[in-house]
DNA sequence: GGGGGAAGGACCA
DNA sequence: TTCCTGGTCCTTCCCCC
């Protein structure tokens, strides 16, 4: 492990820290939280009180110091809330707790699986290690690596001086005024820890990495075929040149194997050099496993062989350095192994939890199990049924690999920063590092988290949910600064003095949201079919057969930012609806998806690669085009051009922002590009608009008006900008697949639709700070401009959609005029921002 | 009262 | 003079239905 922060904790409520805050084991005083942990190897024996004086003598006074103070106290008044608690407990109330945990311990018992084979592998002091074997004038010097701030690790040299993990290098020094602090180089680390992983993949292709130094293997299936393997397959050369020497000079780590003696002496090979036969047990293959990195890295590894991931962790640790132990699969073994083990010596039981418990008088695993019924009452179910597992050994035994990932983040920490123009301005390269991570992995989300510590190392955290998928630093920065300025503007007149900034992107609501553009053909159709909240009728539509996926090069371009949309509203994601105007992503009847058929009632399926439409409704003829369509794509010979394929929609919109923002539209008649701008969304869709009924125009206030009888209008090209939509009266109008906008009507054969061109007349507005709360950005209305003096968002959607009907209705002639300053209507149903509310704000 | 979002914190490597 | 970074999960609080 590297970069454990594990502080000692004192583990009973006697401590001072309640009352006065500090306590003391030498009469000296300090903070329980900030005091030395010398539960690591390398660390016994050491002189506990005069290490822990020299690290109080450091701290204390410091703003670091008194937020540890701070925190502790937090801490205690937690224990005092629960040995309140504790004291109100009835018998009755116990026993029927115990009975409970009775009858899970049973159910729990039965579960339980011995099968497996389970590694943890943890690299020795892996920075320090990496360091040492590169520079050997190291090795017999008291190093860390780091720098004055924090270490992340240190050699064995300098834990004899209290030096580890976690522990800031100026605090090390004056531990240990020799103390030689290498600069951290993440890419030398994650060089070697390739040439490791390429070691675990050998036992299990399936391994779980937790860190560059750290993983996860079953080995179980490679024991069932090792079991019959030739001597020859289990036989490795010793390389002498590099390792043995290296280690016998460090004098770091013991001789290798010293711990777990081989079980076949060295032998000679041909050419004189010594190999090692291992055998093939699940110690001989952990053995030759660590023997093979080692040979490789020149790197001792430690590892813990069991039944789970739980227990083969603690083993791990139990012979480190370079050192392996195996704890037998048998259930006795395993209740004898946890029984005198401390509680945290457990993965997941830290400083806080270990306090706790202390508290109640509980320091190991048999303790736990004891003292389950009270913990059933005083803890959280969550809580109780780990403490259970624990306390019986279990863990899991499937090794979880590909987890989702449920967030991405990125912060940094510096120095003092008040400057606003300097905030800001990081909090941009924040989005914009984050950005492009999220890119890497084909990511968006919809929750964005600012985090902010200030000097006094008071973290807050604010977040604002969007109402669709966001992955650019413009659509990152956009939320971002509002949530930074709103935290500004609480504490002005007072600059915000800063020490780190995080920019986190969450909620990554389905796998469509994390891999848009890499979804397969049959992913994009079942979708469509078993996504029950869709809006999508696909009638008369059976499976069509899976394609290939397309490989990584192929995928869609993910650069521009409304082709992205376009794409994911085709796969049914919803655009919030705001009040008056269109519903969004409900279930009405005029909602289509792509296979569905065309309005005309002529019988065809539009394919989902071409957007054209195929004319039969033979889903063997369908396929066969989708297929032709797809190695078309796949080949760069399509029936289309590669113009249309690859290019086309964007170039569609690239022309539309030209025509729209540029100097082609002044330059020649309106109608050019209004024709541009409908023919280019028609076609990025591959629908068409009915020429017979279409029939729009384009207005001086930047309205595109629309009237047709019956259309299918994508708003992806023109969600450049902000886009507005309102209809007339008897329009039904909606929007479906999230970006494409349905006119149909019963009762009027020519309804009118009207869009708001985005780089339209009127200029964005900075809105007014005083005018805001801080939940979120702050409301300007892209109608009439006016930072509206409201928080509320229901109020401030009701006013654009006023302000939209009266924009429109003027627009077609007029009917009635509409106040833009009232606000009498009911609330609207829904809660929280919608689109409108995130994209029309500064 | 339950669901869900926001905020904060514990814990990990 | 100086105490990290990036991630997950859990708890608590509060609002809304």
């Amino acid at each position: 492990m590297l970069f454990g922060l594990c502080v000692q904790c004192r583990v009973s409520l006697e401590g001072s820290m309640a009352t006065g805050g500090t306590s003391s084991s030498s009469g000296e005083g300090f903070l329980s939280r900030m005091a030395l942990n010398d539960n690591k190897a390398g660390m016994e024996g050491l002189n506990r009180d005069k290490i822990n004086k020299i690290i109080m003598e450091s701290s204390k006074g410091s703003r670091f110091y008194e937020n540890e103070l701070k925190k502790e106290q937090q801490v205690n008044q937690r224990i005092e809330r629960m040995m309140l608690q504790k004291a109100h407990i009835t018998e009755q109330q116990l026993s029927k707790a115990q009975a409970q945990v009775e009858k899970m311990t049973s159910d729990l018992e039965r579960g339980r699986d011995l099968s497996r084979v389970i590694v943890h592998v943890d690299m020795d002091a892996f920075y320090a290690a990496v360091e040492t074997r590169d520079c050997p004038d190291l090795m017999d010097k008291p190093m860390a690596v780091g720098s004055m701030s924090m270490l992340s690790t240190s050699n064995y040299h300098a834990r004899k001086f209290g030096v580890r993990a976690a522990m800031p290098g100026f605090i090390a020094k004056k531990l240990c005024p020799n103390l030689v602090i290498v600069p951290i180089n993440f890419d030398k680390y994650r060089a070697v820890s390739a040439e490791v992983r390429e070691v675990f993949a050998d036992y299990d292709p399936h391994f779980l990495p937790m860190s560059l130094d750290e993983a996860y293997l079953d080995i179980s299936d490679h024991l069932e075929q090792r079991r019959g393997w030739p001597e020859a397959l289990r036989t490795h050369l010793e390389d002498h040149g590099g390792l043995q020497e290296t280690v016998e000079l460090e004098g770091l780590s013991p001789v290798l194997f010293e711990n777990s003696p081989s079980s076949s002496p060295c032998l000679q090979d041909a050419a004189g050099g010594e190999v090692e036969v291992f055998g093939t047990c699940a110690e001989e293959a952990v053995r030759e496993m660590r023997f093979r990195i080692e040979q490789k890295t020149s790197l001792t590894a430690s590892a813990g062989i069991a039944p789970n991931m739980m227990l083969a962790k603690v083993c791990s640790d139990k012979n480190k350095p370079n050192g392996q132990y195996r704890l037998p699969s048998n259930r006795q073994a395993v209740i004898d192994f946890i029984q005198d083990l401390p509680v945290r010596k457990i993965s997941g039981i830290g400083k806080v939890t270990e306090k706790m418990l202390g508290a109640l008088g509980i320091t190991s695993c048999s303790h736990l199990g004891q003292e389950m019924a009270l913990l059933a009452l005083l803890f959280s179910e969550t809580s109780w049924h780990h403490f259970l597992h624990i306390s019986m050994g279990l863990g899991s035994t499937h090794i979880e690999r590909d987890g989702e990932r449920k967030s991405m983040s990125t912060e940094r920490t510096f120095g003092e920063m008040g400057a606003l123009e300097e905030q800001f301005s990081l909090c941009r390269e924040l989005c914009q590092d984050l950005a492009q991570d999220l890119q890497k992995e084909a990511l968006k989300g919809k929750t964005v988290t600012l985090k902010l510590k200030n000097v006094n190392f008071e973290v807050k955290t604010r977040a604002w949910t969007l109402p669709c998928a966001v992955a650019t630093t413009e659509e990152l920065f956009a939320v971002a600064k509002d949530l930074l300025k709103t935290e500004i503007d609480n504490v002005s007149p007072q600059p915000l003095r800063l020490r780190l900034m995080g920019v986190r992107v969450s909620n990554f609501a389905s796998a469509d949201d994390k891999k848009p553009l890499q979804k397969s053909i049959v992913g994009f159709l079942h979708k469509k079919q078993t996504d029950s909240s869709s809006t999508s009728q696909i009638s008369s539509h059976k499976p069509v057969k899976e394609h290939p996926p397309k490989s990584p090069g192929q995928t869609q371009p993910s650069a521009c930012p409304s082709m992205v949309q376009q794409r994911q509203g085709q796969e049914g994601h919803a655009w919030v609806p705001s009040r008056g105007g269109v519903e969004v992503g409900g279930t009405g009847e005029n909602q289509q998806s792509f296979l569905q058929r065309p309005e005309s009632g002529t019988d065809s399926l539009t394919c989902p690669v071409c957007f054209r439409e195929v004319n039969t409704t033979e889903l063997t003829v369908f396929n066969r085009h989708v297929d032709q369509c797809l190695s078309g794509v796949t080949m760069g010979q399509n029936n289309h051009t590669d113009t249309e394929l690859e290019r086309g929609p964007r170039v569609c919109e690239e022309e539309v922002e030209k025509e729209i923002t540029g100097g082609k539209r002044e330059e020649g008649p309106k109608e050019k590009g209004s024709e541009l701008l409908s023919r280019c969304m028609l076609d990025s869709v591959g629908l068409q608009l009915d020429s017979s009924a279409g029939d729009h125009t384009e207005s001086t206030t930047g309205l595109l008006l629309y009237e047709t009888s019956t259309a299918n209008i994508s708003l992806s090209t023109v969600g450049l900008n902000p886009v507005c939509l309102n209809t007339c009266p008897n329009g039904d109008v909606s929007i479906h697949r999230a970006n494409t906008l349905k006119v149909s009507s019963q009762s009027d054969p020519r309804v009118r639709v009207c869009l708001l061109s985005p780089g339209g007349p009127r200029p964005m507005t900075t809105p007014k700070p005083e005018s805001r709360d801080h939940r979120g950005p702050a409301l300007t209305c892209p109608v009439c401009q006016e930072t509206q003096d409201t928080n509320d968002l229901t109020l401030f959607n009701r006013h654009v959609d006023l302000c939209l009907n009266q924009e429109v209705l003027h627009e077609l002639g007029g009917l009635a005029s509409v106040d833009r300053t009232t606000h009498t209507a009911p609330p609207a149903a829904h809660k929280g921002p919608c689109f409108r509310d995130v994209l029309f704000t500064e």
